[in-house]
DNA sequence: CTGAAAGCGCTTACAG
DNA sequence: CTGAAAGCGCTTACAG
């Protein structure tokens, strides 16, 4: 079967492409010239009249690029690739979004994404360096998911605490954000913790828990008990509604969730179950997303810059890539702990 | 500056790539037989022997074919674009999930997500074309960015409502839903209605709007008051909250958000102000996610089912690369209004 | 069943 | 400044 214009009907769109070589020969000049134009790289070397012969050529035959020859030529692709775990966090929308700024109009950002609630299979290196991309961005990697990354592999990690020296990384200080969090509930008071932590098992996460539970420790505290759900907010609730009665039992009075959708998740069971809080319970998260401000009672939340994660992995990826001053590779951003209603009682404030 | 192994820095990982020529000189075959093999064309076609031969030197070497000369070859890679605008929603996780499962392991399914409240930037199309992916998988596209798809794209449209015959459309039956919703309300009594929506401006909110609102219009019911927000959940709580007081002034005493993560925000926004729901205020949502369930109260919601949304539509693109029976290609999946808490008062039940 | 060879579209030294 | 030509790695008729 044949579509209109005779083209086979599985045929890829490619048909009827317009090349290099076609636009050579509206603007009479070689396919040489004309990648050299169409790539930016005709400054000194193409005189002005062919530079604006070729531009007319291709803007009447629409000509774009061919990806699969540029790559093939050059080694690399114009996209990159973010490898993420949890895209239904708001987190990731901004880091996006600052990301492709970052990166700017010569590059492609794509997503890879895992199945909700796994970690990225290791596996999928291979098939997606096959793909010959400029670079990757992976955000919250594992350790087994960087050890499986290839010498040579153009990546910049994102939110990979402790995890490499030899990968430029982009890291928040979550860290220091936990134990902050820690001091701040036994200043107020708390003897008895637990922390709500996600079921995917990626470093920065380890990281969280980690710290805040050793430095809770060291406080003096009790932090028995542990949970996990996914990042979204409403199984964060059931797992908070199911383990609360044995935290209670055991007198917790404070939560905190490895992120801030974590916490929505626990202020929303909490409300359900009657909890008052900070009163009878005092929660808390990390990101402090946009909304975490706005939330009732308002979110306390150790704060993690998303855009400028994003910005500064795209920048860093760009100089590498371009071969130019990768500049330091080994960024740590700061993070602080933002104290609301959800923690800090009435009276106190 | 070099590596430890001589490389350029700068150079892609590509330097030390194992090609199908190294393989054919490891197994002693020729390159044309090392394809066949790795592409699973080799039955009837390569003999028992030399297919061993190429296996045990593909598992040897580490081969894996590169996609660029096989993209420049072929005419197209093995990568799946799925063109998604709000990938907050866990609507997405589900619908990512069965798509690339229904795609199976010969492609590679990568996200191109627009910026948060932005639709898909039509110029983005022939960037991406220009990659050759095998085809692409739109999700709620608006007319513009359908009108923007060249003929001959493999692409399959997925809740696209009254969008395209041309293109293979694998629907929701988003109308039906509202207006199913628009009944249920009329039948418990309320009499001034309104609907939050998205801003983002794509074909299925405006039909989820107009066929509430018109369904709603013919039963007689005031439906004046619209408010938009993006899709996450506390953005949605400050649109309600910022225009409950009009509302509510006017006599509304039902709310329609235009998915569940927008009810979820009506709800916590309605808590926070004091509304009862559903005796002051009834709710309801689309997609019915499944913590809608778990909700306090239960959200009454129009039921989409985003995993057989994507397992078509990755069956139906994958029938059309692989030229086999596409099947029916304008496919309406049923909706169906799920009665809750959120809507039907205690005594009512 | 097998391999030599053409060709996919581009980029980049290279010679002029 | 310009173009002919080689080469990136693969796939696919084609001849044997």
């Amino acid at each position: 079967m044949d579509t209109a214009d005779g083209s086979p009907l599985a045929r890829p769109a490619g048909s009827r492409r317009v090349t290099a070589a076609m636009v050579a020969r509206e603007a009479g000049v070689s396919t040489a010239t004309v990648s050299l134009v169409v790539s930016g790289k005709a400054r000194g070397r193409v005189s002005a009249a062919n530079q604006e012969k070729v531009e007319n050529a291709v803007a009447r035959l629409g000509y774009v690029v061919d990806t699969a020859g540029s790559s093939l030529s050059k080694g690399f692709s114009p996209v990159v690739v973010l490898i993420a775990t949890d895209i239904t966090n708001p987190f990731y929308a901004e880091l996006i979004s600052a990301a492709r700024a970052a990166l700017g109009d010569r590059y492609e950002l794509l997503l890879s994404v895992s199945d909700p609630g796994s970690p990225t299979d290791p596996a999928s290196i291979p098939r997606l360096i096959s793909q010959r991309p400029a670079g990757f961005l992976i955000d919250a990697p594992n350790a087994e998911l960087v050890a499986s990354l290839p010498a040579g592999t153009r990546a910049v990690l994102l939110d990979a605490p402790g995890l490499s020296t030899t990968w430029p990384t982009v890291n928040l200080d979550v860290a220091g954000g936990a134990a902050e969090l820690a001091r701040h509930l036994a200043d107020l008071g708390h003897r008895r913790v637990a922390y709500l932590d996600s079921v995917v098992e990626v470093e920065t996460f380890r990281v969280r828990r980690e710290a805040f539970c050793d430095t809770a420790a060291d406080l003096g505290l009790e932090v028995g008990c542990q949970a996990s759900s996914l990042t979204a907010v409403d199984d964060a609730a059931s797992a908070f509604a199911k383990v609360w009665p044995a935290w209670q039992a055991a007198g917790i009075s404070a939560v905190v969730g490895c992120t801030d959708t974590h916490a929505y998740g626990i202020l929303a069971a909490a409300r359900v179950a009657g909890v008052s809080v900070p009163d009878a319970l005092a929660v808390a998260g990390f990101d402090d997303l946009p909304y975490s401000r706005h939330m009732s009672p308002s979110l306390t939340s150790v704060s993690l810059p998303a855009r400028e994660l994003g910005d500064a992995a795209g920048r860093a990826l760009r100089a590498i890539i371009e071969g130019g001053d990768p500049g330091d590779h080994q960024v740590m951003l700061t993070s602080r702990l933002i104290r609301r209603d959800s923690t800090v009682p009435a009276p106190t404030r």
